[in-house]
DNA sequence: CGATAATGCCGAAACGATTAGCTGAGAGCC
DNA sequence: GGCTCTCAGCTAATCGTTTCGGCATTATCG
């Protein structure tokens, strides 16, 4: 087995504080005793273990990031960035997918407890609060920052995007461009990105006196799939929506699949505009009108909040740091013909 | 502070044998007594420390995963993938990105120990065995899987694709087609997988008599910036070439782009082959012709080997699990013209 | 030179779980 | 009734660190 800091002590006839603070340089220690310390380290191959070294100092140098869909583009670039950001901490990432499904987000806070992450980032899929934090005491908590979605009735820290504005811009253009009769695929309503996207997108429309006509309205449930059979449905109508503002990235893509599919072109037989874009998947033709988000610099304020919030205790209040979005104009719209 | 047992312990007015034996199902704990803890459980929202389990049982339940590129999507799915398989295996995923730097994956791998990772699934970018398990007794190594890259000198579980017959399949079908100058965007030599890239083609070119032309060659360095940059440069020669391997998906989005700007149409006018698409993202115009590989499988069977090692212990040869390569046809080829 | 302070190191008690080994009570048997 | 046998549940050791308090030994000062 591995070398313990007894065998070393025993080797170099010292006790385990000194060897421990060697180890630290935690105290003055003699040059003479010093020496046989190191010496008897380098003989022994001995290296302190973590797993003490944490239940001693009740730390474990772990942040856990909790996304609702790991094989969704955006959260990958997301953990990416969570990775950089967690590291230039010293801290390491521990990653959980709860695939959208509440009872997996449960279970996977209940691990991230076990483990005594020291931090949470979380993309909560339950809705309420007391699915996330359970009815444990505040005390108990651990430090959290939600990420994309809020949550109602408790104040967590949360780094959002200004869902309403992005899909009110997104909206909008498509409403410039002459479209009037303009169809959605949104996300689930039970989520609070869901609904800001949705409640922004009316807003726009009313605000130029047009209305959202239900029948060109699709749930895609943020899923590509989805998205994509919520799309074919939706053009295999009758009357078909002249536009489309599309709730993500990830459903974009299945929309345009289902466009190319049946047989339209966009933007010349319909005009897709999105919100959320695919990062890093630059060079899509029709190149996607969209608003963008800095997902980075959002990782950045999230770990910033979040260590912020482990290093000075619990009792700080919760803050909510909202990104700007900014509508990127791509080839992917044209104005509305005849 | 979070309860321990012993709070448990007392409110129930049991010994902590008894709530441990309850938590762990480990031994019988008469109905009565069982449920007055569970119920003291409940109350304190009680969850055992994984770190003092750590410590006492000598296992930490994390399995590391380190990738070369944390941006480039066939990692991002990758470490997708591994969430789920190692969740499936009661561990949870450390997740570290080396960003193709020897540096930072000696630092990752030296923290990895520390942190008493029980197992290791490596991209590894340092191209020595020394690089990676540094001058550590193999009685500490940690047990690794090597991943997508191999090694050589020494025995490490790997698991890869065949990268040889990817490019050469690639190739081949752009031969078939007609074409004869074919150039490509390789990978870096420095590692496994470009340097078989790289073979694979050329194999293919010598098999029907053809020579890769030194200028129509160009690294990319399996990144997408410098693919496009590469690509630029590749077709603002005088003489082109008509069809271009491309040794990852990644490179291949970068070349779409460079293409595109450049004013040229694929595959009117210059043939796209790749390996290794960029997973999830169907629906890319024109549609990439490349070979294909089944990661989720892959990681899998890395996740696999790796448990059976941990569970096994040390002394196991290494194994060398290579997936075979499928050729999917796009629309990014065309004959050769004229 | 004796009292006090400072120094350098050690012993042992945590940290929070698991588990081997023990205790004591109840049951079964003669 | 006394003997053993069972077995639920307890006591205490253990994992490998860190760190507090203490204890010699030496330095400082009046």
């Amino acid at each position: 087995m591995a070398a313990t800091i007894k065998d070393v002590a025993k080797a170099a006839g010292v006790s385990t504080a000194t060897v421990s603070a060697v180890v630290n340089e935690s105290a003055y220690v003699s040059p003479a005793l010093r020496a046989r310390v190191l010496e008897a380290i380098r003989d022994l191959g001995f290296a302190p273990s973590q797993m003490a070294r944490n239940l001693r100092n009740g730390k474990s140098e772990l942040i856990a990031v909790v996304v609702a869909d790991l094989s969704n583009p955006f959260y990958a670039r997301m953990v990416c960035a969570a990775e950089a950001a967690v590291a230039a901490w010293g801290f390491s990432l521990i990653v959980f997918n709860s695939d959208e499904k509440p009872e997996a987000e449960k279970r996977i806070l209940s691990r991230v407890r076990t483990l005594c992450c020291e931090g949470l980032i979380l993309v909560p899929v339950g809705g309420t609060v007391a699915a996330v934090s359970g009815d444990h005491l505040d005390s108990r908590r651990i430090p959290t920052v939600l990420f994309g979605r809020t949550l109602e009735g408790d104040a967590l820290d949360a780094v959002t995007i200004d869902n309403f504005a992005a899909s009110y811009q997104a909206t909008n253009y498509l409403i410039d461009l002459g479209h009037k009769r303009i169809g959605a695929i949104t996300g689930p309503r039970r989520l609070s990105t869901g609904l800001a996207r949705i409640a922004g997108m009316e807003s726009a429309m009313s605000a130029k006196g047009l209305m959202v006509e239900p029948r060109f309205v699709r749930s895609g449930d943020f899923r590509e799939e989805i998205a994509y059979s919520a799309a074919r449905a939706l053009f295999e109508q009758r009357e078909r929506p002249s536009a489309l503002y599309v709730a993500n990235g990830l459903m974009a893509l299945g929309v345009m699949r289902a466009i190319a599919d049946i047989g339209l072109k966009c933007p010349d037989d319909v005009s897709i505009a999105s919100t959320d874009n695919i990062p890093g998947i630059r060079g899509l033709r029709p190149n996607l009108t969209r608003t963008e988000h800095p997902i980075v610099d959002m990782v950045n304020e999230a770990v910033r909040l979040l260590v912020d919030r482990i290093k000075r205790g619990g009792a700080i209040e919760a803050r909510h740091v909202v990104f700007p979005s900014a509508l990127v104009v791509g080839d992917s719209c044209a104005p509305l013909r005849g």
